[in-house]
DNA sequence: GGCGGCGATACCGCCTGGGTATCACTCCTG
DNA sequence: CAGGAGTGATACCCAGGCGGTATCGCCGCC
């Protein structure tokens, strides 16, 4: 199988529409039509339900979709990594660090400080990153290493190790009648009336269907809930520099959050192995 | 870029030699010198240094290898998932668990007993194999689900629970002065002058240099300790089972052996679920 | 029943991947 | 030192396959 089949496959399993995905990948539709046949043919499985209304996944095709992806992907970092290495062989060496925008600054601070006053430290390029976003720059090899928070991203794949573990306090508009509380309950928090919890895109882009506004940020989250259009539940790190107007409350019963260094685990870069030991170290 | 430079490149770097590449790819070798130069030249990046002698790899070439492995890994993984579950969805669904031929019998035989006590079990195809087989036949989609081994198995990039950890023993031939030692030191064993321990073929199938006799299987390493021509050591659950003419002493320091349950970090399948929840309820 | 939307098919042209022949260079070696 | 062997690069040609346009077949819906 060539990627560029494995690409168009994905391009038809995402938009399941023919025309739409040929027009995404800026070819037309009848050379499309005709590779898909042709991976039908040769891995014996059908792929897709034509329908006259579109299309839709058949188990296999399923399958395919989710092992494309990582293989794409897998593709894509080595075209990146190589690329990288060549850059530091001739100019001065980087690591790429990501990290979620307005997450565990205090602990990336530290963690930078550390490592750079390691012997043979080189520059760490940080690469901050959208929620959820980590874990695809890390595949993609955009990122050699990245900072991440159980249980909301999903470390499988990837070697980690644990830095540090907090509870999650509930930011609210000041002078809101909870904020003065000493410590809430989850379900106290997600009933609030009128303060609904955002809704964060999905990997693709999209928002899941709800009430709450649409997110994408950290600073539109502050604004929001500044303005009294929601509240949020975050890592306790997260009320560090907190903006005027906002109040923090200890939720009691809120799962904790793990950070933890991650990186690809065939990595043989010392850079990388230097920032992992100058975390755990922290 | 194409699966095809991907596997073009891998040929090159390991035969280290475009002619003897090209053969093992079946191309001549100009198509073969042309693509490469291609892959440099939109890479950016100078992948094999040539000599009159051969060629050796640049640092990009070796971050490009690792990562062109990896990713040519993925996509056969894709193929052979997909395949299997065409096959699947038609026939008897079947998972494949791998396993190494010789080590952990009793805890294969218990876990595929309890996994077939489950509702919905499926049928569980064994696959056995050689030392350090099993981390490849899972990563390129050949088994579901492994029996790993920690630290002689590679767990990076899958997902893992443990299951089982133990001493080793040395693994004599009967009559042996030592053998009747109630315990020995790890130095004791590998210093018994003429009985070195046995060298294992690498992943590509080439030995390590060293003294001790080539082994390829539990059945060969066995028949030359017999034979007084080498002495092992080897995980507690190997002295099951034990031939005649052997004798099996605990090594005090050697390092314990963890046997682990392993598949793929995105695997969705139920079968692999229920066989991984089999194994830890054990 | 006609029309619109969607995927499949037919057919064509060109790009590129692969083949053969040959060159350029570097070590050996007699 | 000349010649030959070995290795990768270059030149050139051919054809298979990929992508394009035109069109068909099919289904659902006004």
């Amino acid at each position: 199988m060539e990627t560029r089949e494995l690409r168009y496959f994905v391009a038809v399993a995402e938009e399941l529409h023919f025309g739409r995905a040929a027009q995404r990948l800026g070819i037309a539709q009848p050379p499309l039509s005709r590779a898909i046949a042709g991976l039908e043919r040769r891995l014996g499985a059908p792929l897709l339900e034509r329908g006259s209304r579109g299309v839709v996944l058949t188990e296999s095709g399923a399958v395919l979709l989710r092992e494309a992806r990582a293989a794409l992907d897998a593709v894509e970092a080595a075209e990146r990594r190589t690329r990288r290495a060549a850059l530091a062989a001739t100019g001065r060496p980087a690591v790429v660090l990501a990290a979620k925008a307005g997450a565990s600054d205090e602990l990336l601070a530290k963690l930078l400080d550390a490592y750079a006053a390691e012997p043979g430290a080189v520059d760490v390029d940080v690469l901050l990153c959208g929620p959820g976003e980590q874990v695809t720059v890390l595949r993609t090899g955009r990122a050699d290493v990245a900072l991440l928070h159980r249980p909301f991203d999903d470390t499988a794949g990837f070697d980690t190790e644990d830095l540090h573990s907090e509870g999650q306090v509930a930011i609210l508009p000041a002078g809101h009648p909870l904020s003065t509380r000493p410590h809430l309950r989850l379900a106290e928090v997600t009933a609030i009336p009128d303060l609904p919890l955002p809704r964060w895109p999905r990997p693709d882009g999209t928002f899941p269907d709800g009430p709450g506004p649409q997110v994408r940020d950290h600073t539109q989250l502050t604004q929001l809930i500044a303005l009294g259009r929601a509240c949020a539940v975050v890592p306790e790190s997260g009320r560090t520099g907190l903006r005027d107007g906002l109040t923090a409350v200890p939720v009691t019963d809120a799962t904790h959050v793990t950070t933890v260094i991650a990186w690809p685990p065939h990595s043989r870069s010392t850079a990388v192995a230097g920032l992992v030991r100058a975390a755990t170290a922290l």
